[in-house]
RNA sequence: UGGGGCUUCGCCAAGCUGGUUAAGGCACUGGAUUUUGAUUCCAGCAUACCCAGGUUCGAAUCCUGGAGCCCCAGCCA
């Protein structure tokens, strides 16, 4: 593949700054995580850049964390540098071992790798505790006795300066004292907390000696009971990006008034000789919104409680467990965060953007099989009753060296109910009575007319073929037609579940205008529709992507999926300049 | 006068150390190829950069003022 140039975005014009700049030369790397003691003899640090990606194993991840995911470990590729996979585990009420494995399965599906950089930021608790005896001891960080609800009070509001708290001038050794008997389990949870001391009239509230250690009786997936005391993820992410030596902190947007504490954090312990320099730098960008869909936490939750979908893997799900059972790629996703770059603006993606992505990729890379989806019979009035024939058909129109497969041609036939009507519209050139067709790698059929019943409805299409024009042969195209229909056999084809999805909300910007969300649904999500396929599709393995050529890109589900009877999943329509004009 | 951030084509988004015809992609519109109304190809698509002033020979880029939108008052992340 060419050397392709990336877009330039203003994080990468940081990183172009620092390497040239030099930055991180004077880095060292022990090969694990640790403080600058521990990385001071080592050898310089290789990589040239450390992102990460730092989930917090409490949930499944989403579309919106595929643009980070794509972000991070891409920015690590291209520079030579390396990402780490981190799980943000420090609220052990919220954290499951389940979501760590599915998140494991989730960056790896993506196509990304981490290598030996697989980190837990529970694994840093014992050095983050010791930190914070070092904030304690150096004046900057009290252990504060004011209740949840007197701390909001004494917090200020958005336009008023905070007040002190009674407690925050407590000598050095009480407050010593009372942290270590906080991490012994002396105090019920929320009697303490430990907080930094910075400034309570900050204009910025994360300033206003934000809590950094709050008391905790849970049991951590990781730490089991080792510990009642839980540090704060602002006061923990700093560390763990400083431990692991990472360069480039990449976060979204929310977090941009948090920068000041976390270089307020880092500065103080690296003067205390605890951290290395240079310090890792905090980066926000903008998050993905997308329309038609939500993800947010707390409505996708309530999406699989509520069961308006079939769990978290439901293809309709912007989960990206649900994008791989619905035949999204992960180049697919690489295509999609690059086309969208990254940038500080508040921006809404449309969700054709995605589909536009996952069809570029499964058009290149998928198969093409027949499927009609929508069965009414055709019958070739001249053609013999017993006779049948193989025709040929190419697997994929742009790569002949994937071959053809066989297809069964007989005198009864299934097409699309759609590819025939009595009164055809302005334009159509499909089947239509006296019109002539091509039965796509067959012949080309001339059209009779139809059979209906008492109430109306067309039972059969009635035709006749030209026997010089299969295709393949020197006759093909003595007659040219304009329209090409996809069909077949009704002896060979078999009838197969096929479901399909549609965009799970009916509206851009679901629950918008403070209505609620719910109320948007799109009630056409999803549909399972009984297809007759050709005979090869039999053999789909699970998860095996195919073009049902005329109509999308599917695939074999992968969990409802048996040996010889794969049930296929939509996941995208083809473009239809048709069905959009008319 | 609480703090922080953002504003370039219908949607993203380069550019921002002042001088280019204001990149590129998507969408859209033409046209060519095509046994998928698909794909591919080729062409078109901002005298205009939130607004108003100013500096300058010259401003999307610098200055001043204003408008709009987003985020922050968890012992969540």
């Amino acid at each position: 593949m060419a050397e392709e140039t990336k877009a330039s975005n203003f994080i990468r014009n940081i990183i172009d700054a620092d390497l040239a700049a030099n930055k991180f030369a004077g880095r060292r790397w022990s090969g694990q995580p640790g403080p600058a003691e521990q990385h001071k003899v080592s050898p310089g640090d290789t990589p040239k850049i450390r992102t990460r990606f730092p989930p917090e194993p409490n949930g499944y991840l989403h579309y919106g964390h595929a643009k980070s995911i794509c972000l991070n470990f891409g920015l690590a590729l291209d520079y030579e540098g390396v990402c780490h996979l981190r799980f943000d585990d420090t609220n052990p009420e919220k954290e499951e071992q389940e979501y760590v494995d599915s998140i494991v399965d989730a960056v790896k599906w993506l196509g990304f790798d981490w290598g030996p950089n697989l980190y837990y930021a529970s694994n840093y608790f014992d050095w983050m505790y010791q930190f914070a005896e070092y904030l304690i001891e150096s004046g900057n960080a009290y252990v504060d006795s004011q209740s949840a609800d007197e701390m909001r009070a004494s917090r200020g509001t958005l336009t008023e300066a905070g007040k002190a708290s009674p407690y925050r001038n407590r000598p050095v050794a009480e407050n010593l004292d009372l942290f270590r008997r906080m991490k012994a389990g002396e105090f019920a949870d929320g009697a303490h907390v430990l907080r930094a001391k910075i400034d309570m009239t900050s204009g910025n509230i994360n300033l206003r000696d934000p809590a950094i250690y709050r008391i905790k009786r849970a049991t951590h997936h990781n730490t089991g009971d080792k510990w009642c005391l839980y540090p704060m993820y602002t006061y923990a992410h700093p560390i763990e990006d400083a431990l692991e030596n990472i360069t480039h902190s990449i976060c979204t947007l929310e977090f941009e008034d948090q920068r000041p504490f976390y270089d307020w954090l880092l500065e103080k312990l690296a003067q205390g000789g605890l951290l290395q320099r240079p310090l890792p730098q905090q980066i926000e960008f903008a998050r993905l919104n997308l329309s038609y869909v939500v993800l947010s936490k707390r409505k996708l939750i309530q999406l699989v409680e509520e069961k308006h979908v079939d769990g978290w893997d439901d293809p309709r799900m912007p989960t990206l467990v649900g994008a791989r059972r619905r035949g999204f790629t992960p180049e697919g996703f690489r295509r999609f965060a690059e086309m969208i770059g990254v940038a500080k603006a508040d921006s809404w993606i449309d969700m054709s953007i995605l589909e536009a992505c996952m069809r570029d990729h499964l058009n290149e890379t998928a198969e093409r099989r027949i499927a009609v989806l929508d069965p009414i019979k055709l019958v070739i009035d001249n053609y013999p009753e017993e006779d049948e024939e193989l025709c040929e058909a190419p697997n994929h129109p742009q790569h002949p060296e994937l071959g053809k497969r066989p297809i069964p041609f007989s005198k009864e036939l299934w097409i699309e109910r759609e590819d025939f009507t009595e009164n055809p519209p302005k334009g159509y050139f499909r089947l239509f009575p006296g019109n002539t067709v091509r039965l796509r790698y067959g012949y080309v059929i001339k059209c009779e007319g139809c059979t209906k019943d008492e109430a109306g409805n067309i039972k059969s299409v009635h035709c006749i073929y030209l026997p010089a024009t299969r295709s393949g042969t020197p006759g093909a195209d003595s007659v040219k037609v304009k329209g090409n229909i996809h069909w077949v056999s009704a002896k060979h084809s078999y009838a197969a579940e096929v479901r399909l999805y549609d965009r799970l909300f009916k509206v851009e910007n679901p629950g918008s205008g403070g209505s609620d969300f719910i109320a948007d649904l799109n009630p056409d999500s999803k549909r399972v529709i009984t297809a007759q396929l050709e005979p090869a599709l039999r053999d789909a393995l699970a998860e095996e992507r195919f073009q049902f050529e005329r109509h999308g890109y599917f695939v074999a589900d992968r969990v409802d999926s048996k040996p010889g009877t794969p049930v296929f999943n939509r996941a995208v329509t083809l473009k239809d300049s048709w069905a959009a004009k008319s």
